[in-house]
DNA sequence: TTGATATATGAAAAATCATTCATATAATAT
DNA sequence: ATATTATATGAATGATTTTTCATATATCAA
């Protein structure tokens, strides 16, 4: 017998996996992953288009990956809790070694 | 200043996600976590089609996520390490924990 | 060889998704 | 009100990918 999980979890699962899959998204969320950053700061550190960043972090907020917070005309993005970077941390990991 | 990973890292953390980010790839992933089996045994757990099981489990072997077998006719897959699980064990604790 | 069962695969169809472009909204300063 | 800077978004495009269907290959038994 197979300890498979639900179809609703496997969904939710993929849906996180599909999220965190993108080229984009991936390095939005390391240029946050010490502290908040404004739009335009992720936009030099990722070095992608300010539209293609702003749909991405869309997509990210969406899924609760990321925060955000309204200074001004400015917009503050971080991650959302250390979950995230637990995952990013496996990933890194397997990608790495050896 | 952001300690984003190089283009290359970025790269393959984006293929691991896409390949682990699949309802499909997913069921499968599970089915074989206790041990090897055969693609019939997971046909039938998953409760997809033999052919696109089959299509799957190419693409897990081509990332080097499953490891094959061949007993006669029977084929039989098996994660090919705990990085495996060790990345569906952090998604499924992001997805389940409220 | 023929038949039966197990698995793999090419091609097409259907769906999804990343990216760009143009433009809109939001906030502030003059 | 106008101008400027920061961010968001709708629509279109292009690319990729999941799934199905039909068929091929592989192994064994009779």
């Amino acid at each position: 017998m197979a300890n498979i999980p639900s179809d609703q979890i496997i969904d939710e699962m993929e849906s996180l996996l599909n999220i965190a899959s993108d080229f984009t998204r991936l390095k939005i969320m390391y240029a946050i992953s010490e502290g908040e950053k404004s739009v335009n700061q992720i936009v030099t550190e990722v070095g992608a288009s300010q539209s293609l960043v702003s749909h991405q972090l869309k997509v990210l907020r969406k899924a609760n990956l990321v925060s955000t917070r309204r200074d001004g005309t400015f917009v503050y993005y971080a991650l959302a809790d250390e979950h995230v970077m637990a995952l990013l941390n496996v990933v890194y990991e397997h990608v790495t070694e050896e």
